[in-house]
DNA sequence: ATGCGATGTGAACGGCACTAACATAGCAGC
DNA sequence: GCTGCTATGTTAGTGCCGTTCACATCGCAT
């Protein structure tokens, strides 16, 4: 081992959670190895734990990361189907990813990039209210939580190929479109 | 090891199935191990390979007793919002089991009880239509679907427990009444 | 009664997460 | 610049995992 110029690697940290997600990228979150990650970042399988306590602990790093590029994806969107598009369509991406991000962890904590994107959702369904792009007569908080689910369960069912057939499997942008749609009565404009 | 009476087991297979859904109901899906099920079935470790090819055919036969057993719950509910509520409860109840009915199966294969499962939540939705109960404007079949992915989301948000400051962490019954009431405006009658 | 197929065993393999003891190097204070 | 502390790496090992293979046992049809 340590074929590589100086004996420290210098942002290794970094290179593991870079792998991580490689990892995820191409095999998915069940065949996640921590040791396949030391290998791909040059060094021994001990090295990953002088940054990470533990395997979770790096797959929180990489979900965190994930957070971030959710929350500026849905920034980035414009109204709430866009939004919801925008969503739908981060899972069908990154979907080792996205199960690593919201994967059950007994005693996980929360996660401020977690709550940006939440933020950022409740602001668009403030925004869709108020342009009328939709009507509704529960609170901001409750709708916004309410959307979130569904786009939630949409970027869930999409990934799970058996399901294709209930007609799931299409595009994410329509998939959102045309079930926001059905609930909320919102135009595709 | 084989301190049972006969050499055969006699019904092995259910019995592996049984543990299974013990170990999950337990510890949860990533903390299932194969050889755990083995041992407290009281047979070696090689034992489960003559009535499953590996691993994840035992957890396949798991999840399909997961689905029936849904299905089951979401007849005996009554209402689109008692069946909303009974989804989100088998979730909150059975949270591994839930897990890895969902699990991402790269090449995974629809299941009978599952599309059982859907067909109840049709039938359901076409009777809230008929009743008057929601209004929508768009097919049923669109609408069961969107309603699922509603459903699916909340169940899968109930089950992070660092979402709970979203309000997702209530009663099962009260999220989908809430839910499907800041969406399609349905009464919790 | 025999023998064949179904079912279970024990021992092995390689891979995994993780740990402990040791090696190297960057850097701070003298 | 030398010294030594601490951060960061390695090697070797532990125990568990999923899986396989050769072999043992038994139920059942002929």
């Amino acid at each position: 081992m340590a074929d590589r110029k100086t004996y420290h690697h210098g942002a290794l940290r970094q290179a593991l959670i870079d792998g991580a997600k490689e990892i995820l990228a191409e095999s998915g979150h069940e065949q996640f190895s921590l040791n396949e990650v030391a290998r791909r970042a040059g060094v021994s399988t001990a090295a990953p734990y002088r940054h990470f306590t533990n395997r979770d602990d790096l797959l929180s790093a990489v979900a965190e990361e994930g957070y971030r590029t959710l929350a500026d994806d849905l920034e980035k969107a414009t109204g709430l189907v866009g939004l919801g598009g925008a969503y739908v369509r981060f899972a069908h991406e990154h979907p080792g990813l996205f199960v690593t991000m919201f994967r059950s962890r007994p005693g996980g904590e929360a996660s401020a990039a977690g709550e940006a994107a939440f933020g950022t959702l409740l602001r668009a369904v403030v925004a869709a209210q108020e342009s009328g792009e939709i009507v509704s007569h529960a609170s901001p908080e409750l709708t916004a939580r309410s959307i979130w689910a569904t786009l939630h369960g949409l970027a869930v069912l999409h990934l799970q190929r058996p399901h294709e057939r209930y007609g799931l499997g299409g595009e994410p942008e329509e998939l959102a479109a045309t079930t926001l749609s059905a609930l909320l009565g919102v135009k595709p404009g």
